[in-house]
DNA sequence: TAATTTGTTGCAAAGGTTTGCGAAAATGTT
DNA sequence: AACATTTTCGCAAACCTTTGCAACAAATTA
């Protein structure tokens, strides 16, 4: 086990002082340029690296976000971790990345993890029974910034970034119109979940406004297999849709499984369309339709924005993430 | 911003030595009880927090684990890191999580970018690409144990733990002769890399000692797409398969898509098996009939076989995981 | 030549914690 | 009462880097 190089060694060996090398390393005007010249080289060549510990402990700052997601898994989160990870790293900023299994408590200690470690800054996605925000303001309130992200919370004044339900639930109806279907079944998640209520809202209005005529029936399901009942029972009952609007993969799968079962092909006997960040919507023959709210996306502006608050910029409030039509063969 | 609350506060407050302090905190023997209950109470009080920093610093080892992945996304990576977090995690350690995106260069610089922030092991699946390990000797030699999972290097003498790539290919085959099947195509991906190997051959040895009158077919796909084809030129030939076996996820979307364009109803018309790491088989209808690779238990393992490490128990060379059956209604 | 400026470098403190060792106080032993 | 032992605690160094300030030498100006 080799010892770690560091600034004394290398002064020993040039005969200067410690302080001199530190400066020297990082271009500081005030040294010599055969003497920066002769340092870098001995560096180099002794491959010293800075010791993380010790200039943390000096700046109290670290190169490290915490990121705290309800979990690991589902493709929404890993697509997001894997843009974050890249923008992060550009800016040679590492992750720290914890899950809260959707538990608040867990939420809260690996919200400690974050301070114990020292983290640079939080990005968190919030458990959907998370209520009490105190332990978030009192870490912003030390000196941590925290910037939520997808499941953000209902109140003002506070960095988040998410994505536009809004938008994505318009775009989704709005081509069900334009491709002039008559009959549509929508299929929702939770009602309580706020992403429900903001994609349910904006799909409702715009066929309100743009096709009153058009025949529609909203379902909501909790999971897969509710949501293929929810279809089988549709497309086997007298006033068979001629389109299911499905809001999740999670809700598109238990669809498409009900299709297959029932032998109807898409797009021919039943349209599809989707809301998807991606990947399940293309397993399928033909490809689904979809709206894209990228994950990967979100990831790089939640860094930006998080980015700007630990330069101390002033804060941005809410952003939103766009969404946009990748078309498939579905409808 | 509140400014953290140091063990020279609680010293000053309690007019008492820092040293008496720190030991009293982590109940060192030779401090009184009645000081350590003061001691305890006010830095609870206090909210005080070791600072990691400092900690780290004197003791030299941090609670940080490297990750390095060849890509965060995609749902056998995903799975693994959910699993590695939630074991490591009830250890105390955190995950540092780093993407290599396949090039050996990034590999290298997420490498110094662990011995940076002095993470205490270091975990990596090789991008397909490397070939030169002297980078992880030296890491391996300054201290920092390293731990290689799934891409692992085909050398002796290090610390891996990856899938039992063999047992998922002879489960799957036995798995097919039982159901008495006669005719099957068997799409296997790159065969240069050493999953493919290892797999082909497991799957051929199983045919050749337990049904050698099976009639067998092979190929090779290097993507999703190309498997479609190799299924549907196979199912629209003369000699058409009853049985298709996918080596992978990103296959059996391949052939299952095929199936599809064809109108053949899965299993009566064609069966199919495949190994996965799960969820993907799991979308179809019926749900397909597969051998688990489970990346989750990847992940605990790793975490075991570093965690070893770190405690400086005798190396275990190589480990396996174990794969198992889940039944589908494909086959 | 003396005074001032500019260019280089070193000293020393600070950041918070851990820990070996010595010292003081309390207790026990003869 | 004198000594030995145990219990309890503090001193100070160490971990490595950063940085304000002072010091010194060289170059410029008056």
């Amino acid at each position: 086990m080799r010892s770690q190089t560091t600034l004394k060694q290398i002064s020993e060996m040039l005969q200067i002082s410690i302080s001199t090398v530190s400066r020297a390393l990082k271009d500081h005007p005030d040294i010599a340029v055969q003497t920066k010249i002769k340092v870098k080289e001995l560096a180099e060549l002794m491959e010293y690296e800075p010791n993380a510990f010790a200039v943390q402990l000096r700046t109290n700052a670290s190169k490290l976000i915490g990121v705290i997601v309800p979990e690991i898994s589902g493709h929404f989160y890993h697509s997001y971790i894997a843009g974050l990870e890249e923008e992060a790293r550009s800016w040679g900023y590492s992750l720290m990345i914890l899950q809260s299994n959707n538990h608040p408590e867990s939420e809260l200690e690996n919200l400690r993890l974050c301070r114990f470690n020292r983290a640079a800054g939080v990005l968190i996605a919030l458990s959907s029974q998370t209520s009490d925000l105190t332990a978030f303001y009192r870490t912003i309130d030390s000196g941590t910034p925290v910037v939520f992200f997808d499941k953000v919370p209902d109140v003002k004044g506070v960095p988040k970034v998410c994505i536009a339900d809004a938008e994505a639930a318009y775009l989704a109806a709005d081509l069900i119109i334009k491709k002039d279907k008559k009959n549509v079944l929508g299929i929702f998640g939770e009602k309580s979940l706020s992403i429900t209520r903001k994609r349910l809202k904006a799909f409702l209005g715009t066929f309100q406004r743009n096709g009153p005529e058009i025949k529609l029936h909203i379902a909501h399901a909790v999971n897969s297999d509710e949501a293929g009942k929810n279809a089988w029972s549709a497309l086997t009952g007298p006033d068979k849709p001629d389109t299911i609007f499905s809001m999740s993969d999670e809700i598109l799968v238990g669809v498409i499984k009900a299709a297959n079962k029932l032998k109807l092909s898409i797009p021919t006997d039943i349209s599809m369309i989707s809301i998807s960040n991606g990947m399940i919507p293309s397993l399928f023959e033909p490809e689904i339709t979809y709206i894209e709210t990228s994950g990967s996306l979100l990831g790089k502006k939640s860094f930006d924005v998080l980015h700007r608050c630990l330069l101390g910029k002033p804060p941005q409030g809410e952003v939103m993430i766009g969404a946009r039509i990748i078309e498939g063969g579905s409808i």
